[in-house]
DNA sequence: TCTGGGGTCCTAGGACCC
DNA sequence: TCTGGGGTCCTAGGACCC
C-alpha cells in the first residue's frame, strides 16, 4: 500500500546550527567535535591543542564549507587539520541541538500526528492522509520549510525527499544537498534507485556491498533482477528485504512518537543505555582505566535513574592499543540502576582483561531494561550511598552532568600513590 | 603520530526445560 | 539404551544507522 511519506534531514546539523547562534562562524570551515572532558580527571594532564579538543576527537559533524574542502564525518581532527588548516574545531553542544530538535518536531506536528524522529536531525512524516496527493504533499513541505527558516533560523536548512514509503522518501532527500526538495512518486522509483550506488541506501553499508558485489550484482538493476531465492540463501530474510528495497518497496511503518519525546529523540522505550570513552593517551594503568569506568558508569546509572529504569544485562568493553577489543556481559535477577554496583560489575570484567597490552578505550552499557526501581542494598556503606543519590540526581537535573562527581575521580594520582590510599576506599 | 560515541537489530551456538 | 523437537534464555559477535 502506497503512502506519501516526507523525509527531512536538517544539513550539517550540528554545524549549522552553531553558524545560526554565532555569527562569526557562518560561511566558515567548521568541524563540530566530540564534547571532551566530561569525565576528565583532574590529576591527570591531558594534551589539548588551542581548541580544546584533544588529539583523537573526530569530527561529529563539517559545515558546508568544510565538507567542501574535503572534511568529512567521523574523520579524526588529526586528518582534518592537515586537509584543511583553516579548519575551526568547536565542541559539539548536544543539549542544544536537542532544544532545536524538538523545536521542528513541534513544526512537524502542526502538519500530521505520525511523526517518527529517526534521529536528532532526521524526520518521517506521513501525509497520506493530510496531503492526499503528492502536489498537495510538496505544498506541505514547503510550507514546513518556511517554518523551520522562520522559527529555527535561516542558517539552519534542511533536505526534503517525499516517496511512497520511508526507504525511498529517504534516498530522495539524499539526492539533493543541501536545501533540496525531492519528490519521487511510485511511478518514478526504479528511475530514482538507478541513478544511486547500493550503498546510497539506508540498510546497506559497505559489508553488504562488498558481498553483493561478489555476487556480481553492482547496481539496483541487477540486484532486482537477481534470484529471489538465491538471494535469500545468501542472505535469509535479508535477502528478501534486498529484493523489496531494489523494486523501491519498503513495507516498513512510521513509528509515531511524539514531540515531546527523550530530548527531541523518539519516545520509543530505550533498550540500552550506554557510554564509552577513548582514553586521551593509551596506557597500562589499571587505576587510570578504573577511574574512567566509574565515572562511564555513575553516567550510565544516572540516565537510567532519570528515565526511572534500572538494568538487568550490563556489557563492558575494552580495545587495546592495536584495535582488537574484547566485551563481555553478564546477567543478573535483580535490576539495577546504581552506578557503582554497575562499576563493580563492568571492573570484573575488564579487570581479568588485562594482559600487559596498552588500553585505548573503555566501555559499558546496560541494558535488559525496567521499570522496577533498583533494589534497596543489604549492605550499609551503599545504603548510605543509595540515601544521597535523590539529591544528587536533582542537582545533575538542574545543572547538567559534571555537577558532582565522586571524590576518587578527583584525587590526582600523585596523592593517592603518596597517601597509601586504594582506590577501593574512595569509592 | 591515524581510526568517536551513541544506538538498534540479527544470527548462531549452547544450556536448559518440557 | 537411544536420542527428537520446540521454546526460551544467555552470550558473543557482526552489520548497520546517525
Amino acid at each position: 500500500m502506497d503512502k506519501i511519506i516526507i523525509h527531512i534531514d536538517m544539513n550539517s546539523y550540528f554545524a549549522s546550527v552553531e553558524q545560526q547562534a554565532n555569527p562569526l562562524l557562518r560561511g566558515k570551515p567548521i568541524g563540530i567535535t566530540g564534547k571532551h572532558g566530561s569525565i576528565a580527571m583532574s590529576g591527570q594532564r591531558i594534551k589539548v591543542n588551542t581548541d580544546g579538543v584533544h588529539d583523537r576527537s573526530v569530527i561529529t559533524t563539517a559545515s558546508m564549507e568544510a565538507k567542501l574542502l574535503g572534511v568529512k564525518t567521523a574523520m579524526s581532527t588529526w586528518e582534518a587539520r592537515k586537509i584543511c588548516p583553516s579548519l575551526i574545531l568547536w565542541p559539539g553542544d548536544p543539549h542544544k541541538y536537542s532544544e532545536i530538535t524538538e523545536r521542528f518536531n513541534k513544526i512537524y506536528n502542526d502538519f500530521t500526528t505520525k511523526v517518527e524522529a529517526f534521529s536528532v536531525d532526521e524526520s518521517f512524516l506521513d501525509v497520506t492522509e493530510e496531503a492526499g496527493d503528492y502536489f498537495t504533499a510538496t505544498f506541505i513541505a514547503q510550507m514546513i520549510r518556511a517554518r523551520l527558516r522562520a522559527e529555527c533560523g535561516e542558517h539552519i536548512t534542511a533536505s526534503i525527499g517525499i516517496g511512497p514509503n520511508k526507504l525511498m522518501a529517504k534516498l530522495a532527500s539524499e539526492s539533493m544537498k543541501p536545501n533540496g526538495l525531492t519528490v519521487t512518486r511510485p511511478e518514478d522509483t526504479l528511475k530514482l534507485l538507478d541513478s544511486r550506488e547500493l550503498d546510497d541506501l539506508c540498510g546497506i553499508g559497505p559489508r553488504i556491498k562488498q558481498r553483493l558485489n561478489m555476487l556480481g550484482v553492482e547496481t539496483f538493476k541487477q540486484l532486482r533482477e537477481f534470484p529471489l531465492d538465491s538471494l535469500e540463501s545468501e542472505f535469509n530474510r535479508y535477502g528478501t528485504w534486498l529484493h523489496e528495497a531494489a523494486h523501491g518497496r519498503d513495507s516498513n511503518v512510521i513509528q509515531s512518537s511524539t514531540v515531546h519525546g527523550l530530548r527531541g529523540m523518539s519516545t520509543e522505550t530505550p533498550k540500552s543505555y550506554g557510554h564509552s570513552y577513548t582514553l586521551p593517551r593509551n596506557t597500562h594503568d589499571k587505576l587510570i582505566v578504573k577511574r574512567y569506568l566509574l565515572g562511564l558508569a555513575d553516567k550510565v546509572a544516572w540516565r537510567m535513574r532519570r528515565d526511572n529504569f534500572a538494568a538487568c544485562r550490563i556489557t563492558a568493553f575494552i580495545r587495546y592499543g592495536d584495535f582488537s577489543s574484547h566485551a563481555e556481559q553478564r546477567t543478573f535477577y535483580i535490576p539495577t540502576n546504581d552506578g557503582h554496583k554497575l562499576f563493580q560489575v563492568a571492573w570484573q570484567i575488564i579487570g581479568n582483561c588485562f594482559a600487559g597490552e596498552p588500553v585505548r578505550l573503555v566501555g559499558l552499557s546496560a541494558s535488559k531494561l525496567t521499570h522496577k526501581p533498583g533494589q534497596q542494598s543489604l549492605f550499609k556503606k551503599e545504603q548510605k550511598i543509595q540515601s544521597v543519590l535523590p539529591a544528587l540526581d536533582s542537582l545533575q537535573h538542574r545543572y547538567g552532568t559534571g555537577v558532582w562527581t565522586r571524590g576518587s575521580l578527583v584525587k590526582t594520582h600523585f596523592k593517592q600513590r603518596s597517601s597509601g590510599f586504594h582506590f577501593d576506599h574512595l569509592v
